[in-house]
DNA sequence: TGTACATCAGTGAACGCGCGTTCACTGATGTAC
DNA sequence: TGTACATCAGTGAACGCGCGTTCACTGATGTAC
Protein backbone atom coordinates (compact mmCIF):
# COMPACT_ATOMS: atom_id res chain seq x y z
CA UNK A 1 0.00 0.00 0.00
CA UNK A 2 3.13 2.39 0.91
CA UNK A 3 4.49 1.64 -2.86
CA UNK A 4 0.94 2.25 -4.28
CA UNK A 5 0.61 5.78 -2.09
CA UNK A 6 4.29 6.78 -3.46
CA UNK A 7 3.35 6.06 -7.51
CA UNK A 8 0.42 8.03 -7.13
CA UNK A 9 2.38 10.97 -5.61
CA UNK A 10 5.36 10.44 -8.41
CA UNK A 11 2.54 10.20 -11.26
CA UNK A 12 0.51 13.31 -9.66
CA UNK A 13 3.76 15.21 -9.43
CA UNK A 14 4.49 14.37 -13.09
CA UNK A 15 0.59 15.26 -14.55
CA UNK A 16 0.35 18.34 -12.69
CA UNK A 17 3.36 19.66 -14.09
CA UNK A 18 2.91 18.82 -17.33
CA UNK A 19 -0.93 19.72 -17.70
CA UNK A 20 -1.44 22.03 -14.81
CA UNK A 21 -3.95 20.53 -11.54
CA UNK A 22 -6.97 21.61 -12.87
CA UNK A 23 -6.78 19.54 -16.02
CA UNK A 24 -5.63 16.78 -14.36
CA UNK A 25 -8.65 14.65 -12.77
CA UNK A 26 -8.20 12.16 -9.95
CA UNK A 27 -9.19 9.56 -12.12
CA UNK A 28 -6.09 9.96 -14.72
CA UNK A 29 -3.76 10.18 -11.84
CA UNK A 30 -4.88 7.05 -10.21
CA UNK A 31 -4.79 5.31 -14.01
CA UNK A 32 -1.43 6.41 -14.32
CA UNK A 33 -0.39 4.76 -10.79
CA UNK A 34 -1.83 1.49 -12.42
CA UNK A 35 -5.38 2.06 -10.14
CA UNK A 36 -8.70 2.56 -10.17
CA UNK A 37 -10.30 5.67 -9.27
CA UNK A 38 -12.01 4.24 -6.56
CA UNK A 39 -9.32 3.67 -4.37
CA UNK A 40 -7.99 6.75 -4.13
CA UNK A 41 -9.68 8.25 -1.25
CA UNK A 42 -8.12 5.40 0.94
CA UNK A 43 -4.75 7.03 0.41
CA UNK A 44 -6.04 10.72 0.39
CA UNK A 45 -8.70 12.55 1.95
CA UNK A 46 -9.18 14.84 -1.31
CA UNK A 47 -7.68 15.82 -4.34
CA UNK A 48 -7.02 19.24 -2.25
CA UNK A 49 -4.62 16.71 0.51
CA UNK A 50 -3.02 14.90 -2.73
CA UNK A 51 -2.02 18.44 -4.22
CA UNK A 52 -0.73 19.29 -0.68
CA UNK A 53 1.66 16.08 -0.11
CA UNK A 54 2.84 16.17 -3.57
CA UNK A 55 4.35 20.15 -3.43
CA UNK A 56 5.69 18.61 0.16
CA UNK A 57 7.43 15.95 -1.23
CA UNK A 58 9.12 17.85 -4.18
CA UNK A 59 10.44 20.24 -1.40
CA UNK A 60 11.94 16.82 0.24
CA UNK A 61 13.90 15.56 -3.24
CA UNK A 62 15.33 18.37 -4.39
CA UNK A 63 19.13 18.58 -4.42
CA UNK A 64 21.59 21.37 -4.20
CA UNK A 65 22.47 22.77 -7.86
CA UNK A 66 26.36 21.92 -8.83
CA UNK A 67 26.91 25.61 -10.88
CA UNK A 68 24.92 28.84 -11.21
CA UNK A 69 25.99 28.60 -14.83
CA UNK A 70 24.95 25.03 -15.10
CA UNK A 71 21.63 25.16 -13.43
CA UNK A 72 20.67 28.10 -15.60
CA UNK A 73 21.69 26.59 -18.83
CA UNK A 74 19.73 23.83 -18.55
CA UNK A 75 16.86 25.72 -17.18
CA UNK A 76 16.80 27.80 -19.69
CA UNK A 77 16.71 25.15 -22.55
CA UNK A 78 14.46 24.20 -24.66
CA UNK A 79 14.35 20.22 -23.27
CA UNK A 80 13.31 21.92 -19.55
CA UNK A 81 10.39 23.56 -21.82
CA UNK A 82 9.21 20.61 -23.39
CA UNK A 83 9.16 18.40 -20.33
CA UNK A 84 7.26 20.30 -17.86
CA UNK A 85 6.56 17.04 -15.87
CA UNK A 86 10.05 16.53 -15.06
CA UNK A 87 11.32 20.16 -14.21
CA UNK A 88 10.31 23.13 -12.59
CA UNK A 89 7.35 23.05 -10.19
CA UNK A 90 7.37 27.33 -10.11
CA UNK A 91 7.21 27.81 -14.13
CA UNK A 92 4.79 24.84 -14.21
CA UNK A 93 2.34 25.69 -11.70
CA UNK A 94 2.75 28.90 -10.58
CA UNK A 95 -0.34 30.95 -11.41
CA UNK A 96 -2.80 28.26 -10.73
CA UNK A 97 -2.65 28.26 -6.83
CA UNK A 98 -4.26 31.73 -6.82
CA UNK A 99 -7.47 28.80 -6.57
CA UNK A 100 -5.75 26.06 -4.50
CA UNK A 101 -6.44 25.82 -0.79
CA UNK A 102 -4.42 27.97 1.35
CA UNK A 103 -2.75 24.99 2.47
CA UNK A 104 -1.52 24.46 -1.22
CA UNK A 105 -0.38 27.35 -1.47
CA UNK A 106 1.38 27.85 1.85
CA UNK A 107 3.32 24.59 0.24
CA UNK A 108 3.87 26.16 -2.93
CA UNK A 109 5.43 29.12 -1.23
CA UNK A 110 7.68 26.53 0.65
CA UNK A 111 8.81 25.39 -2.57
CA UNK A 112 10.00 29.04 -3.47
CA UNK A 113 12.01 29.85 -0.84
CA UNK A 114 13.39 26.33 -1.27
CA UNK A 115 14.55 27.64 -4.78
CA UNK A 116 15.81 30.84 -3.98
CA UNK A 117 17.66 29.14 -0.94
CA UNK A 118 19.77 26.66 -3.14
CA UNK A 119 20.00 29.02 -5.86
CA UNK A 120 21.53 31.89 -3.29
CA UNK A 121 24.33 28.87 -2.06
CA UNK A 122 25.05 28.55 -6.13
CA UNK A 123 25.78 31.89 -6.64
CA UNK A 124 27.54 32.56 -3.32
CA UNK A 125 30.02 29.64 -4.01
CA UNK A 126 30.42 31.42 -7.60
CA UNK A 127 31.11 34.69 -5.72
CA UNK A 128 33.18 33.13 -2.86
CA UNK A 129 34.10 36.08 -0.83
CA UNK A 130 33.42 39.24 -3.74
CA UNK A 131 29.82 40.20 -2.58
CA UNK A 132 27.53 40.65 0.50
CA UNK A 133 24.76 38.38 1.09
CA UNK A 134 22.39 41.04 0.30
CA UNK A 135 23.78 41.45 -2.89
CA UNK A 136 23.70 37.74 -3.85
CA UNK A 137 19.61 37.78 -2.56
CA UNK A 138 19.52 40.30 -4.65
CA UNK A 139 20.92 38.78 -7.14
CA UNK A 140 18.98 35.18 -6.60
CA UNK A 141 15.61 37.01 -6.87
CA UNK A 142 16.65 38.56 -9.94
CA UNK A 143 17.82 36.06 -11.82
CA UNK A 144 14.95 33.46 -10.90
CA UNK A 145 12.40 35.56 -11.42
CA UNK A 146 13.82 36.60 -15.26
CA UNK A 147 14.51 32.65 -15.21
CA UNK A 148 10.60 31.79 -14.17
CA UNK A 149 9.61 34.84 -16.08
CA UNK A 150 11.21 33.62 -19.47
CA UNK A 151 10.15 29.75 -18.89
CA UNK A 152 6.42 30.45 -18.76
CA UNK A 153 6.34 32.94 -21.32
CA UNK A 154 8.27 30.26 -23.80
CA UNK A 155 5.15 27.80 -23.21
CA UNK A 156 2.76 29.81 -23.41
CA UNK A 157 3.51 31.13 -26.80
CA UNK A 158 2.51 29.62 -30.01
CA UNK A 159 5.62 30.56 -32.16
CA UNK A 160 9.06 28.70 -32.12
CA UNK A 161 11.29 31.34 -32.88
CA UNK A 162 10.18 33.58 -30.62
CA UNK A 163 9.72 30.97 -27.16
CA UNK A 164 13.97 30.18 -28.46
CA UNK A 165 14.87 33.34 -28.67
CA UNK A 166 13.14 34.18 -25.10
CA UNK A 167 15.04 31.47 -23.75
CA UNK A 168 18.58 32.47 -25.33
CA UNK A 169 18.48 36.15 -24.73
CA UNK A 170 17.36 35.74 -20.97
CA UNK A 171 20.39 33.19 -20.18
CA UNK A 172 22.58 35.37 -22.07
CA UNK A 173 21.44 38.29 -20.17
CA UNK A 174 21.31 37.20 -16.67
CA UNK A 175 24.75 35.42 -17.01
CA UNK A 176 26.63 38.75 -18.49
CA UNK A 177 24.28 41.61 -17.63
CA UNK A 178 26.98 43.93 -19.47
CA UNK B 1 -26.30 45.06 -29.19
CA UNK B 2 -22.95 46.15 -30.05
CA UNK B 3 -22.89 48.08 -26.85
CA UNK B 4 -24.03 44.77 -24.88
CA UNK B 5 -21.46 42.90 -27.16
CA UNK B 6 -18.10 45.04 -26.13
CA UNK B 7 -19.72 44.61 -22.17
CA UNK B 8 -19.47 40.91 -22.32
CA UNK B 9 -15.67 41.32 -23.85
CA UNK B 10 -14.90 44.16 -21.23
CA UNK B 11 -16.20 41.91 -18.24
CA UNK B 12 -14.44 38.93 -20.16
CA UNK B 13 -10.89 40.72 -19.91
CA UNK B 14 -11.61 42.02 -16.50
CA UNK B 15 -12.59 38.76 -15.31
CA UNK B 16 -10.53 36.18 -17.26
CA UNK B 17 -7.05 38.27 -15.89
CA UNK B 18 -8.43 38.41 -12.45
CA UNK B 19 -9.27 34.53 -12.30
CA UNK B 20 -7.94 32.74 -15.47
CA UNK B 21 -10.17 31.89 -18.19
CA UNK B 22 -10.88 28.30 -17.05
CA UNK B 23 -12.24 29.23 -13.41
CA UNK B 24 -14.54 32.21 -14.83
CA UNK B 25 -17.75 30.14 -16.78
CA UNK B 26 -19.85 31.77 -19.36
CA UNK B 27 -22.88 32.55 -17.34
CA UNK B 28 -20.52 34.56 -15.09
CA UNK B 29 -19.49 36.44 -17.88
CA UNK B 30 -22.90 37.28 -19.33
CA UNK B 31 -24.36 38.00 -15.23
CA UNK B 32 -21.40 40.65 -15.22
CA UNK B 33 -22.22 42.27 -18.34
CA UNK B 34 -26.45 42.05 -17.35
CA UNK B 35 -27.44 39.47 -19.23
CA UNK B 36 -28.52 35.40 -18.90
CA UNK B 37 -26.50 33.20 -20.00
CA UNK B 38 -28.53 32.17 -22.70
CA UNK B 39 -27.28 34.70 -24.64
CA UNK B 40 -23.95 34.07 -25.08
CA UNK B 41 -24.56 32.39 -28.48
CA UNK B 42 -26.22 35.43 -30.17
CA UNK B 43 -22.60 37.52 -30.13
CA UNK B 44 -19.99 34.10 -29.90
CA UNK B 45 -19.78 30.91 -31.43
CA UNK B 46 -18.21 29.47 -28.43
CA UNK B 47 -16.45 30.04 -24.97
CA UNK B 48 -13.25 29.46 -27.25
CA UNK B 49 -14.13 32.46 -29.30
CA UNK B 50 -14.67 34.40 -26.45
CA UNK B 51 -11.30 34.31 -25.35
CA UNK B 52 -9.16 34.93 -28.82
CA UNK B 53 -11.84 38.16 -29.22
CA UNK B 54 -10.97 39.16 -25.79
CA UNK B 55 -6.78 38.92 -26.29
CA UNK B 56 -7.23 40.66 -29.62
CA UNK B 57 -8.81 43.34 -28.12
CA UNK B 58 -6.18 43.78 -25.07
CA UNK B 59 -3.48 44.06 -28.23
CA UNK B 60 -5.63 46.99 -29.47
CA UNK B 61 -6.11 48.79 -26.78
CA UNK B 62 -2.59 49.43 -24.87
CA UNK B 63 -0.89 52.82 -25.26
CA UNK B 64 2.88 53.68 -25.69
CA UNK B 65 4.68 53.59 -22.29
CA UNK B 66 5.40 56.74 -20.81
CA UNK B 67 9.27 55.81 -19.83
CA UNK B 68 10.93 52.37 -18.61
CA UNK B 69 11.56 53.27 -15.17
CA UNK B 70 7.79 54.63 -15.01
CA UNK B 71 6.66 51.56 -16.32
CA UNK B 72 8.92 49.13 -14.52
CA UNK B 73 8.14 50.83 -10.91
CA UNK B 74 4.14 50.27 -12.16
CA UNK B 75 4.14 47.54 -13.04
CA UNK B 76 5.95 45.55 -10.08
CA UNK B 77 3.92 46.94 -7.77
CA UNK B 78 1.28 45.61 -5.09
CA UNK B 79 -1.30 47.55 -7.05
CA UNK B 80 -0.75 45.33 -9.83
CA UNK B 81 0.06 42.36 -8.26
CA UNK B 82 -3.64 42.63 -6.28
CA UNK B 83 -5.42 44.21 -9.57
CA UNK B 84 -4.88 41.52 -12.21
CA UNK B 85 -7.97 42.27 -13.48
CA UNK B 86 -7.09 45.64 -14.92
CA UNK B 87 -3.38 44.42 -15.38
CA UNK B 88 -1.07 42.73 -17.77
CA UNK B 89 -2.73 39.88 -19.21
CA UNK B 90 0.45 37.80 -19.72
CA UNK B 91 1.08 37.68 -16.14
CA UNK B 92 -2.34 37.45 -15.46
CA UNK B 93 -3.01 34.05 -17.85
CA UNK B 94 0.65 33.03 -18.99
CA UNK B 95 1.29 29.10 -18.58
CA UNK B 96 -3.22 28.66 -18.72
CA UNK B 97 -2.97 29.04 -22.50
CA UNK B 98 -1.04 25.57 -22.32
CA UNK B 99 -5.08 23.98 -22.73
CA UNK B 100 -6.28 26.76 -25.01
CA UNK B 101 -6.86 26.22 -28.70
CA UNK B 102 -4.24 27.17 -31.46
CA UNK B 103 -6.15 30.91 -32.12
CA UNK B 104 -6.17 31.51 -28.55
CA UNK B 105 -2.63 30.82 -28.22
CA UNK B 106 -1.73 32.79 -31.06
CA UNK B 107 -3.51 35.81 -29.65
CA UNK B 108 -1.45 35.65 -26.62
CA UNK B 109 2.03 35.53 -28.36
CA UNK B 110 0.80 38.69 -30.64
CA UNK B 111 -0.13 40.38 -27.17
CA UNK B 112 3.47 39.68 -25.91
CA UNK B 113 5.07 40.48 -29.21
CA UNK B 114 3.06 43.92 -29.04
CA UNK B 115 4.34 44.38 -25.32
CA UNK B 116 7.75 43.48 -26.34
CA UNK B 117 7.85 46.22 -28.63
CA UNK B 118 6.40 48.97 -26.51
CA UNK B 119 8.92 47.84 -24.44
CA UNK B 120 11.57 47.62 -26.66
CA UNK B 121 10.28 51.64 -27.57
CA UNK B 122 10.63 52.94 -24.15
CA UNK B 123 14.05 51.34 -23.68
CA UNK B 124 15.60 52.83 -26.94
CA UNK B 125 14.10 56.33 -25.81
CA UNK B 126 15.73 55.76 -22.68
CA UNK B 127 19.39 55.41 -24.13
CA UNK B 128 19.12 57.92 -27.14
CA UNK B 129 21.95 56.44 -29.48
CA UNK B 130 23.96 54.57 -27.63
CA UNK B 131 22.63 51.28 -28.29
CA UNK B 132 22.39 48.86 -31.08
CA UNK B 133 19.44 47.26 -32.01
CA UNK B 134 20.12 44.25 -30.83
CA UNK B 135 21.29 45.52 -27.21
CA UNK B 136 18.30 46.76 -26.38
CA UNK B 137 16.19 43.68 -27.92
CA UNK B 138 18.40 41.69 -25.27
CA UNK B 139 18.02 43.92 -22.54
CA UNK B 140 13.74 43.89 -23.57
CA UNK B 141 13.38 40.62 -23.24
CA UNK B 142 15.83 40.15 -20.04
CA UNK B 143 13.66 43.03 -18.33
CA UNK B 144 10.38 41.71 -19.35
CA UNK B 145 11.25 38.39 -18.22
CA UNK B 146 11.88 39.35 -14.88
CA UNK B 147 8.97 41.42 -14.85
CA UNK B 148 6.77 38.67 -15.66
CA UNK B 149 7.90 35.98 -13.70
CA UNK B 150 8.43 38.40 -10.28
CA UNK B 151 4.25 39.30 -10.96
CA UNK B 152 3.38 35.45 -11.19
CA UNK B 153 5.14 34.38 -7.77
CA UNK B 154 4.02 37.70 -6.04
CA UNK B 155 0.75 36.47 -7.06
CA UNK B 156 1.24 33.17 -6.37
CA UNK B 157 2.81 32.33 -2.94
CA UNK B 158 0.94 33.25 0.60
CA UNK B 159 3.82 35.02 2.10
CA UNK B 160 2.98 38.85 2.24
CA UNK B 161 6.39 39.85 3.32
CA UNK B 162 8.30 37.67 0.88
CA UNK B 163 5.87 38.78 -2.09
CA UNK B 164 6.82 42.12 -1.63
CA UNK B 165 10.63 41.50 -1.40
CA UNK B 166 10.35 39.31 -4.92
CA UNK B 167 8.95 42.82 -6.39
CA UNK B 168 10.91 45.63 -5.01
CA UNK B 169 14.07 43.30 -5.16
CA UNK B 170 13.05 42.48 -9.07
CA UNK B 171 12.30 46.49 -9.47
CA UNK B 172 16.04 47.35 -7.98
CA UNK B 173 17.85 44.45 -10.35
CA UNK B 174 15.94 45.35 -13.33
CA UNK B 175 16.99 49.07 -13.39
CA UNK B 176 20.59 49.15 -11.32
CA UNK B 177 22.16 45.84 -12.46
CA UNK B 178 25.23 47.00 -10.92
C1' DT C 1 -53.21 58.41 -35.20
C1' DG C 2 -54.26 53.55 -34.61
C1' DT C 3 -53.99 48.60 -35.46
C1' DA C 4 -51.65 44.17 -37.23
C1' DC C 5 -47.75 42.05 -38.02
C1' DA C 6 -42.63 40.77 -38.66
C1' DT C 7 -38.21 40.89 -36.58
C1' DC C 8 -34.86 39.39 -33.51
C1' DA C 9 -31.97 40.23 -29.05
C1' DG C 10 -32.47 38.25 -24.96
C1' DT C 11 -34.63 34.57 -21.64
C1' DG C 12 -34.44 30.43 -18.92
C1' DA C 13 -35.33 25.48 -18.77
C1' DA C 14 -33.04 21.57 -20.39
C1' DC C 15 -29.27 18.61 -22.55
C1' DG C 16 -25.05 15.76 -22.14
C1' DC C 17 -20.69 15.49 -20.05
C1' DG C 18 -16.80 15.06 -16.86
C1' DC C 19 -15.62 16.09 -12.46
C1' DG C 20 -14.77 14.97 -7.16
C1' DT C 21 -16.55 11.96 -4.06
C1' DT C 22 -19.13 7.86 -1.88
C1' DC C 23 -20.09 3.15 -0.97
C1' DA C 24 -21.44 -1.71 -1.23
C1' DC C 25 -18.79 -5.19 -2.72
C1' DT C 26 -14.59 -8.35 -4.11
C1' DG C 27 -10.79 -11.17 -3.66
C1' DA C 28 -6.11 -11.82 -2.22
C1' DT C 29 -3.62 -12.39 2.10
C1' DG C 30 -2.57 -13.85 6.79
C1' DT C 31 -3.91 -16.09 11.02
C1' DA C 32 -6.32 -19.80 14.06
C1' DC C 33 -7.18 -24.32 14.84
C1' DT D 1 -0.89 -29.87 5.80
C1' DG D 2 -5.63 -28.43 5.30
C1' DT D 3 -9.83 -25.77 6.26
C1' DA D 4 -12.54 -21.59 8.08
C1' DC D 5 -12.53 -17.12 8.85
C1' DA D 6 -11.15 -12.00 9.49
C1' DT D 7 -8.96 -8.21 7.35
C1' DC D 8 -8.71 -4.55 4.28
C1' DA D 9 -6.62 -2.48 -0.24
C1' DG D 10 -8.66 -1.99 -4.30
C1' DT D 11 -12.96 -2.11 -7.57
C1' DG D 12 -16.51 0.04 -10.25
C1' DA D 13 -21.29 1.68 -10.34
C1' DA D 14 -23.55 5.60 -8.73
C1' DC D 15 -24.27 10.36 -6.60
C1' DG D 16 -24.71 15.45 -7.06
C1' DC D 17 -22.86 19.36 -9.21
C1' DG D 18 -21.38 22.94 -12.44
C1' DC D 19 -19.97 23.44 -16.87
C1' DG D 20 -20.61 24.69 -22.17
C1' DT D 21 -24.15 24.56 -25.21
C1' DT D 22 -29.01 24.28 -27.30
C1' DC D 23 -33.61 25.71 -28.20
C1' DA D 24 -38.50 26.92 -27.87
C1' DC D 25 -40.20 30.94 -26.40
C1' DT D 26 -40.93 36.14 -25.05
C1' DG D 27 -41.58 40.81 -25.54
C1' DA D 28 -39.88 45.23 -27.04
C1' DT D 29 -39.25 47.64 -31.37
C1' DG D 30 -40.08 49.19 -36.07
C1' DT D 31 -42.73 49.03 -40.30
C1' DA D 32 -47.10 48.67 -43.32
C1' DC D 33 -51.47 50.05 -44.11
Amino acid sequence: MAENRQRILSEAARLFREKGVDAVSVAEVMQAAGLTHGGFYGHFQSKDELVCKTMEQMTDHEEAYPSFEAFAKHYLSCEHRDNAGEGCATAALGLEFRHQSEEARAELTRVIEAQLARLADALAKEKDETASPEQVRRETIGTWSAMVGAMMMARAINDADLSQEILETTRDWIMHKE
